[in-house]
DNA sequence: AACGAATATGTAACCGGTTACAGATAAAAG
DNA sequence: CTTTTATCTGTAACCGGTTACATATTCGTT
């Protein structure tokens, strides 16, 4: 592999002059810039770039810290940022912290130590003073996903949560359900707990109002099921479930068609997310989605502008969720 | 930050004798090697990655190729790739080349140039010769997942693809199925030509067996759904489906669903691959599962022992595969 | 004609490690 | 008590770029 000295001692110039050609700053004649490229195409010269990162501490290198990938919501995510980075000219290291704190602390360290450039975060533990400590230690620019706004120098992404429960419920209103119950998600996550208090707001001026219709769910699908169950138990009168996630409510849907009621006609569904496997069930999931590609390249499109210097404050981006209806929910004939 | 030139200081040593303490290597009295080691805790100094990279020409980066990580099957994978790397002390790039060649080469430009350690590469398009001269040029060491064993230098995992189709069909005989078709993937993927194989192979010897059992799709749930109502339309009297992977399956199973034909009670189905998705409906799909986690953890084994040295000629690992009894398919009483 | 500003290029230090080589000391061998 | 060998440590070159600073040349001004 040619280095950039040897590119200079061919064209005849100082390294220096290589060094402006390639990157396009300074001064240089076109004559010499001419000189230059020819020798670099002739050598099939590419710089060198963990040598470019030690000099200039910037190693077009971004980090995507999240829980799991095998989780269906984080596949599209990941994605969306990778296709993003990858126009910019960035690579992707991919983190998965399982939502522990010790683990995401080791990977900033790691991560710190190889110059990575940026980072983004999507954790449902690491409390406020850790991304803060996180983010003024070495002021490393940071983008979170799905976490409460908060009034650090750390952007965050993130969607309508309440407006989109809220969403739901209405919708399963306005095909006349009369019972609603709603399957939480874990509540030290921020969304489980902004999808909760949207249902509550809504539902709890009805007469059919008790708390034992909002019953846990671990945002998985066996989560779903156990909750379904148990709700079933409680309230066999339930017409309509607003789930947490899409895989608590295709477990509700599993569970449903196990018991032999039929879905939606007897029970309602209507999940959140819009990941990709509500259209491989039968009948289909009705969603609350979210933008999920949008908010992965969002989170990217705001880490580089971060990182390229521009735009140093803190801002929120919440994005619009809609509603999709799909065969969970049917307007019931009267 | 400080550096090793601030640790050597401070202790009062030469920076070789630090790099010494730090890798373990060379000749260190006991002595000095507390005195350095209660510097560096002093300090809180942490080696530089990229200056190590770039003296050492490891930077404990391994990348990832892969066609899509929205594709069901690869978050596994990856889930699998980075908990073994991140083991070793080694940290995962993650590239979508989306199965086209221009990607694929213009990422192992990029990542050459930042002196990654390894790649592990799923890929159905790239030619064999490709891959040679990726390997070949700089001797990168390279595995390779679900690819035709080649003799290069390169790698391979694999799981029993013929052998699990047949597995399929046998299956699907032994619980009473007389006509069964299959739906393939695209030729161009090896995997999908050895399911097909298996499957030819295995049912040509009947006296119900056609051509026009083996319908092609995409690998996809839409290509499934089309292929299972093309099947249908001109074998309406097919028992049983083996699908070439799981996406494929279910979207056979959907179009049964649409269709009000009951299944396993009037067409068994099969799929292959044994991803998270099967659980999701109900019933649930039978399948034949390959060890997923499995076959990324040993791609990231192998890989890293080829970087460290040890293991430097090719090898094949094909993995065995098992067939996951569930709802799709059921014993018939005669 | 004189002069400051803009343009063009080179020199050398620097980023922060690793490591070949050499010199010094201590232990083992003759 | 030498000589050999193993152990310990330091100096300085090197990895391959970037960039501050110095110097030289070319313009546009007055």
């Amino acid at each position: 592999m040619a280095t950039i000295r040897d590119v200079a001692k061919l064209a005849g110039v100082s390294v220096a002059t290589v060094s402006r050609v390639i990157n396009q700053n300074g001064y240089v004649t076109k004559d010499t810039e001419q000189k230059v490229r020819k020798v670099i195409e002739l050598l099939h010269y590419e710089p060198n770039a963990v040598a470019r990162g030690l000099a200039g501490k910037q190693t077009g290198t971004i980090a995507f810290i999240l829980p799991d990938i095998s989780n269906p919501f984080f596949p599209e995510v990941a994605r969306a940022v990778e296709d993003v980075a990858q126009a910019h000219g960035y690579t992707v290291i991919l983190c998965n912290s399982d939502d522990e704190g010790h683990k995401e602390r080791s990977y900033i360290e790691v991560l710190k130590k190889k110059y990575i450039d940026g980072i983004i975060f999507a954790s449902n533990t690491m409390g406020q003073e850790d991304m803060q400590k996180l983010y003024h230690i070495d002021d490393l620019p940071v983008v979170a996903l799905d976490r409460a706004p908060t009034n650090q120098t750390c952007s965050v992404i993130r969607s309508k949560n309440y407006a989109g429960a809220q969403m739901a419920v209405n919708h399963l209103l306005s095909i006349g359900c009369r019972k609603i119950a709603h399957i939480y998600g874990p509540p030290q996550f921020v969304t489980a707990r902004e999808r909760l208090a949207g249902y509550q707001e809504l539902v709890k001026k009805f007469p059919w109002y008790s708390p034992d219709l909002m019953v846990p769910g671990n945002f998985h699908l066996d989560g779903g099921m156990k909750a379904a169950e148990q709700l079933l138990r409680a309230h066999p009168d339930v017409d309509g479930i607003f789930a947490g996630n899409d895989l608590m409510a295709l477990g509700a849907l599993k569970t449903m068609s196990r018991l032999g009621i039929r879905v939606p006609e007897q029970i309602s569904i209507c999940g959140f997310d819009g990941i990709a496997l509500t259209a491989v069930t039968e009948p289909e999931l009705t969603t609350i989605a979210q933008p999920i590609y949008e908010m992965g390249a969002t989170a990217a499109r705001v880490l580089i502008e971060k990182i390229q210097g521009n735009d140093t404050n803190a801002q929120e981006y919440e994005l619009e969720v809609e509603l999709v209806e799909r065969g969970t929910t049917r307007k019931k004939v009267t």
